[in-house]
DNA sequence: TGGGCATATATTGTCGACATTAGTCATTTT
DNA sequence: AAAATGACTAATGTCGACAATATATGCCCA
């Protein structure tokens, strides 16, 4: 049931990766800054590896970047999860319509499928399965818009951030 | 007039704005594959620099990415401009909305001068302004969500690629 | 004593060289 | 003859060193 299948190939994918999850998990604080030859020592990557993989962070919003000064972790506020919220909802709906209209039969008796095994798991008490699924059950929306701009934006750009509030602000469940 | 005050500091920044532009225009053809080397000869910069920027132009999904393998300009196709004027409508539909709930009055003002202006010169057979107001109109009204979120996807992304598909698809008229 | 300027330092930006990988072509084997 | 395997080549990935820039420190002067 695992949903996303970004493989690392090379070590700026794995050093992205690596960031990026510390960065949404809070274990690098939000605001702080990144210091490249900092990070290259702690990651045992040169400093070209690290500053690819700070770049893409800077794309996906999660860092920010000034020329000559270096980069900081993007400061959350309840301002911005506004904004992330009110982007994410448009995007979702509009990926919904689509879905609706593209999705095969068999997507959606899978995505059916999903919803009854995520439907018994809540009533047996499993909650600890409620994250995960209703993940899942969102990312199978926004792929079966069959839109790649769409599924761009929301999984490489917006998730990554709404996971980051969610941990840090200690918003356990959805909505 | 100017809209945009995208300003570069770095020799990245330049090669970027440079290499987007061709991009854009088809100097570089759709669909061409684009070596590290020879463009760090015809740009005058070390590899570093120009990696750097076809990362950013990745991220703006303009150009497509393999490991080890290289970057392409993506291809331009009629399912791709569907899509992303799927995404572009939805996008602008919610930033007119929000727009219209926060934008200042004197925001406001200023955009109605805008349109008169632009009325008038159209009315006069200057139809060489038209796009320019347009575009100009509507980066006010993304601008006048004051979603950052919003923005960033809009101005950063789609709006170049739109470009390059009404430059290369000969598209002169919007709408 | 406070403000401004010059210097010093630390960080980022840039570069050229080396390592590694993918694709090509020739050779070999069945 | 076709397929598989191996070396060769050309490109990307990675690295360490140097250059340029911004911030911090201390000194000088009003």
């Amino acid at each position: 049931m695992l949903v996303k299948s970004e493989q690392a190939i090379t070590n700026a994918d794995r050093t992205f990766f690596q960031l990026r999850k510390d960065i949404v998990e809070g274990i690098i604080p939000a605001g702080s800054k990144l210091s490249e030859m900092e990070l290259s020592t702690k990651y045992e990557v040169s400093r070209a590896v690290i500053r690819e993989a700070i770049n893409r962070l800077a794309t996906c919003h999660l860092v920010e970047r000034k020329a000559n000064v270096g980069a900081r972790v993007v400061a959350l506020s309840p301002e911005g999860l506004i904004q992330l919220y009110q982007v994410r909802e448009a995007l979702e709906g509009m990926a919904a319509r689509l879905a609706a209209r593209y999705m095969s039969d068999e997507e959606i008796a899978d995505m059916q499928a999903l919803l009854d095994s995520h439907f018994d798991k809540v009533k047996d008490g499993q909650s600890y399965y409620q994250e995960a699924g209703d993940v899942d059950f969102h990312y199978r929306i926004v792929t079966g818009s069959k839109n790649d701009h769409l599924i761009s934006v929301l999984v490489d750009g917006l998730y990554h951030l709404v996971r980051m509030y969610r941990i840090q602000f200690g918003m356990n469940s959805p909505r």
